[in-house]
DNA sequence: GCCAACGTTGGC
DNA sequence: GCCAACGTTGGC
């Protein structure tokens, strides 16, 4: 799952570029887990702050690479994936629902709400693509 | 290498 | 707009 405030980078905009470079993260811990990042990984999409839902998917094109937006004097190897956009739900997931689902309750969205990047596992996955498809 | 101070993020 | 949580920085 990739965390984005809508007013940064929307997934409606993401969805009219079709694919786009994820860059600028900076954070070891989110940066470990792009490079975990295969081709072909289903991502979900969170717009935090002013929405706080799951709004659709995107997959991973491109594994890690060096971040183009890093400077080279900042400490660090950065990374960034490209991801493309999949499709939006046909209902935002809600971070309160989340929240009510005993199978999300460990998610690191709701354990560590600053990472930008987390891992979640195949069941929890299905559970918000159950709850944002039907 | 520790820890206080500070900045940023994100939920409320 | 506030504040808690977390990361980073800098003094010691």
């Amino acid at each position: 799952m990739v965390k984005q405030e809508p007013e940064a980078y929307s997934f409606a905009q993401f969805i009219r570029d079709k694919t786009t470079a994820w860059t600028g993260v900076r954070n070891f811990r989110a940066r470990n887990f792009l490079k975990a990042m295969q081709k072909g990984d289903e991502v979900l999409y969170y717009h935090s702050v002013s929405e706080k839902a799951v709004v659709g998917i995107a997959a991973v094109v491109k594994t890690a690479y060096p971040d183009p937006t890093a400077k080279p004097d900042e400490k660090g190897d950065w990374v960034c994936v490209n991801l493309k956009a999949v499709r939006a739900f046909p209902r935002a997931v809600s971070l309160d629902e989340i929240k009510a689902r005993p199978g999300l309750k460990n998610i690191p969205l709701l354990r560590q709400s600053r990472l930008s990047v987390m891992p979640l596992t195949a069941t929890e996955a299905k559970i918000i693509k159950g709850l944002g498809e039907s």
